[in-house]
RNA sequence: CGGGGCGUAGCGCAGCCUGGUAGCGCGCACGGUUCGGGACCGUGAAGUCGGAGGUUCAAAUCCUCUCGCCCCGACCA
């Protein structure tokens, strides 16, 4: 590829609209433009990264026994309609055509495999079988965010193991998880498996594997010790006691003192000496749950512990059930149903006396008040390991990939079935993995990247080399340069020549914002003394070879 | 969906408060001088000031509505 003829729009200043760095980063080495919001066009740069990725799955997924299948992004409503999912999904894109029939985009392919898998799968001979494909996904997300990292279209490579039974699903997990292990070291990212909530999508289990990275939305709790490794909607830990105070259950006054902080200053307490009310909405009635007053709720955790739908109550519901403002509720005397952290279990706390601008003091949840213990807050690091009791870590991370064993859901409602060994009807038991190779590419850039620039796994590079002619009148520097890039080519490393009539700094800025792992300088060195330059991104350690052995020190300095 | 911010030339921004018909830097085109880390001089092209309505002799500027984009939160099958 040579710069005058390709379309490269790379930007000298950091666009308005990119907050995170890979985004930043994208739009300025021209890799992306946005058509709106969560919207993208992929240029001839991005695209060759896709493509690199994209190459990288299927040989994985082929080595696993993956079949390459595409199934349609438009579907009809009667699929989704059938495992139950048509309503409810907010993000689901959703049209009639010309004739008035309800159809919507694919924004995953469950119900599509278990439809293909009742007409096609009949025995279990047939069984196990993998299906993937690499699609474009259609999510009318609440809010695109950070460039390419969610976007309402994009692409995914889904796959879908069918299984007789769950001990043959287990091994078709097993090996989904080996291969998107083998997928992420090669695009050189550095990754964590964690345990993952289930969530909506229902199953038997799952696991994320997520990258570690300042832009991520995600947190994952991580221990040193055993590792343990779980998403923090779902990770248990066990906090610190604070030394509790020996104190006689009385009220208190505490005028207008309305948060944790604001209660804790005045009556001169570590904010861990506190409870924390929030009370919810549930079908079935109000709910009020407890953390410590340091602590955060996590609505995942409260959600699976109720087990029903919910949300916060409103100021003059809280009035209305508790008697008192936000700031002055609590679960002593409530007529509600109480929710409490483990966490809190023993200790003796300071607690809203729901009568405004008063507290309790030396509440003891329990003893007090009858609550049912659940774990509700998000774990923090520094809290110890529910496995080995070290500490844990907490981590800020992009998410590239999920698996989830999925069971018989979609298998039973679209009538997936087979004959087992003695004639007996089976649903077919199913899981299915995903992997997002955009936030692949941006998770590499912010890995990676330093003040100048991209710098590009080899493996994920759009290029490997990057051929840069300082000055192109020089007619012998010109030949040389054309003659290394056509060399390159012929030999298996892909290099973009830049052969633009510019000032070399202008050259040399663009190499290290786009960052093709190695540079080659054709300039004053080859002129005066036949060397050629030969130049690692990463390292930016430089050699100065004769042309033979240019080559060499490009794969070279490509592994470095 | 709740909260906040921003829409002026391809990009980054000023002008708006205090109305008088648009400007700077980069980029782009042409000419010249330069040529190893985003050169310099000169000339030039390029803008329905997001859109609609209103106030006014006059609106980028004031008012109303609306569309779009970004950020925080909720959500994220």
């Amino acid at each position: 590829m040579r710069f005058t003829r390709s379309l490269i729009p790379t930007l000298r200043e950091e666009p308005a609209e990119a907050e995170a760095l890979s985004h930043t980063l994208m739009l300025r080495a021209g890799l992306v433009r946005q058509l709106a919001a969560g919207i993208f066009v992929w240029l001839p740069l991005g695209q060759r990264v896709l493509d690199k990725i994209n190459a990288i799955l299927r040989q994985e997924m082929n080595a696993i026994g993956g079949q390459e299948i595409t199934m349609p992004v438009v579907h009809p409503a009667e699929i989704w309609q059938k495992s139950g999912r048509w309503d409810g999904i907010p993000e689901m894109f959703k049209l009639q055509d010309r004739h008035g029939r309800d159809l919507c985009l694919g924004m995953t392919h469950e119900e599509v495999v278990a439809w293909l898998a009742a007409r096609e799968i009949r025995s279990y001979r047939d069984l196990p079988q993998i299906w993937y494909q690499i699609q474009t996904k259609e999510r009318d997300e609440a809010r695109p965010r950070s460039g390419v990292l969610r976007t309402r279209e994009f692409l995914m490579k889904d796959s879908y193991t069918l299984d007789p039974d769950l001990a043959s699903l287990d091994r078709s997990y097993a090996a989904h998880e080996q291969a998107y292990r083998r997928i992420f070291q090669r695009c050189g990212l550095r990754f964590h498996v964690v345990q993952s909530d289930v969530g909506m999508m229902g199953g038997l289990g799952s696991h994320e594997f997520m990258a570690p990275s300042a832009a991520g939305e995600d947190e994952i709790a991580l221990c040193g010790g055993c590792g343990y490794a779980a998403n923090v909607e779902l990770a248990r830990g066990v906090p610190v006691p604070p030394d509790f105070p020996r104190w006689t259950r009385e009220e208190v006054p505490t005028p207008g003192a309305r948060t944790i902080a604001e209660v804790a200053a005045h009556l001169g307490l570590d904010t861990r000496l506190t409870i924390k009310s929030l009370l919810y909405i549930a079908r079935s009635g109000p709910v009020l749950a407890l953390v410590r007053g340091d602590h955060h709720l996590h609505e995942r955790k409260l959600a699976r512990a109720l087990r029903e739908e919910f949300r916060p109550a409103h100021p003059d519901e809280m009035a209305a059930i508790l008697g008192a403002p936000a700031g002055s509720v609590g679960p002593v005397g409530a007529r509600v149903t109480v929710l409490a952290d483990e966490a809190l279990r023993g200790g003796s706390y300071v607690v809203g006396a729901n009568r405004e601008g008063f507290h309790l003091r030396g509440v003891t949840p329990g003893r007090d008040f009858e609550a049912r213990f659940v774990d509700l807050h998000t774990v923090q690091a520094g809290e110890a390991c529910v496995q080995c009791g070290k500490p844990l870590a907490v981590e800020r991370v992009i998410e590239i990939g999920n698996i989830f064993k999925l069971g018989t859901k979609y298998s039973e409602a679209l009538g997936a079935t087979y004959l087992d060994e003695r004639g007996q009807q089976q649903p077919i038991v199913m899981g299915s993995y995903g992997i997002g190779p955009a936030r692949i590419a941006a998770a590499a850039i912010e890995q990676g990247a330093d003040a100048d620039g991209i710098v590009w796994p080899a493996a994920i590079a759009p290029f490997l080399a990057h051929i840069v002619v300082v000055n192109t009148r020089d007619a012998a520097q010109m030949e040389a340069a054309e003659g290394l890039y056509a060399e390159c080519w012929q030999q298996g490393v892909e290099a973009l020549l830049d052969d633009r009539d510019e000032r070399p700094g202008v050259k040399f800025k663009d190499a290290d914002l786009l960052g093709m792992p190695v540079r080659i300088t054709v300039g004053n060195a080859f002129v005066r003394e036949g060397l050629i330059e030969v130049r690692s991104r990463r390292t930016r350690a430089e050699r100065r070879v004769p042309r033979p052995a240019v080559l060499a020190a490009v794969r070279d300095l490509a592994i470095a």
